[in-house]
DNA sequence: TTGATGCCCACGGAATCCCATGCTAGAAAA
DNA sequence: TTTTCTAGCATGGGATTCCGTGGGCATCAA
């Protein structure tokens, strides 16, 4: 279970663009023999955000993709915003990435940054589009989304 | 994993037509004993750039072909395109290549050009073509093309 | 001769490595 | 309980390596 990742956290983007991914995380990261390998997609499923994913997740989404026919156009589409923009990057001895310029810039990730744990991937916001966009989402009227959840009921079988 | 082609890089070619592959790609392809040797494939999936492939990717397409009839009509065209203007190539010691003069000439490959990573093989743009045909696949109405990816949920077996 | 090709070295800026410093929370000791 | 110690974590800075790029010089062909 706890190759998941689950929480939030805030943490600082210093100068040369190293960020800190939470000590949670880099468990989980192990359980999944990720060796401190974790794989940057800016903008994929939310395009405010970067996704950060495990090496065996990304590689079971590109696998999908992969398996599309040459001929579909919007293989080359996913192709492009899936493969043609992620980025490979290891920790360094203390737990941090540096993330790439253009990222930087096109989701302001400079100050403070937030992770938010999926499950199975992560994201991360600067600290004032997540207090726009995420925050909120806390809000009563927005949660009526649990009539949306698949139930299967508890110790269901995968 | 990492013997994906991944992420962008903006690269120049020199007045000799020497380009530096990616470093980060010349690792992926010691991963898959490519020694410093590429095939280039002009206009292949997409008729607006130069495709790469590690050889043994390269062999695996060949190798499709070669399972088609003899007599099916489609496979001299395939056969045309694919085997019929494959280039290989070797990298320097410096981990370039020369681009040839054709496809230099065909695709506008001078000053800078882009190189885009697709998974298991990348493409070669010029930088005007790409920002006109490829960076626009950001936008907002390509974004529904997520809707098309297959998705079998995480930890689905492969 | 003229141009193309391959091999070598050089340089500048950027990315990466290595070591240091607070801070905090929890354990251990009084 | 209160205080002290310690280990883990987030953060900062300096030094070094790497990588993209340009140029020189032989070799070979037209």
């Amino acid at each position: 279970m706890w190759q998941q990742f689950t929480s939030s956290f805030f943490n600082k983007v210093d100068t040369k663009g190293r960020v800190s991914i939470p000590a949670l995380w880099r468990k989980a990261l192990e359980l999944r023999n990720a060796e401190g390998n974790i794989v940057l997609v800016p903008g994929f499923r939310d395009k405010n955000c970067v996704e950060g994913y495990a090496p065996d997740e990304y590689q079971r989404m590109s696998a999908a993709v992969s398996r599309m026919h040459p001929s579909d156009p919007n293989r080359r589409k996913l192709e492009y915003r899936l493969m043609g923009r992620a980025l490979p990057l290891q920790l360094d001895d203390n737990g941090r990435i540096v993330l790439p310029k253009e990222m930087r810039d096109r989701f302001d990730l400079d100050g403070d940054v937030a992770f938010v744990g999926t499950g199975d991937s992560f994201q991360i916001w600067s600290r004032s589009r997540y207090d726009e966009l995420v925050a909120p989402l806390d809000d009563d009227e927005d949660f009526d989304a649990l009539s949306a959840m698949p139930w299967d009921g508890p110790g269901a079988v995968q």
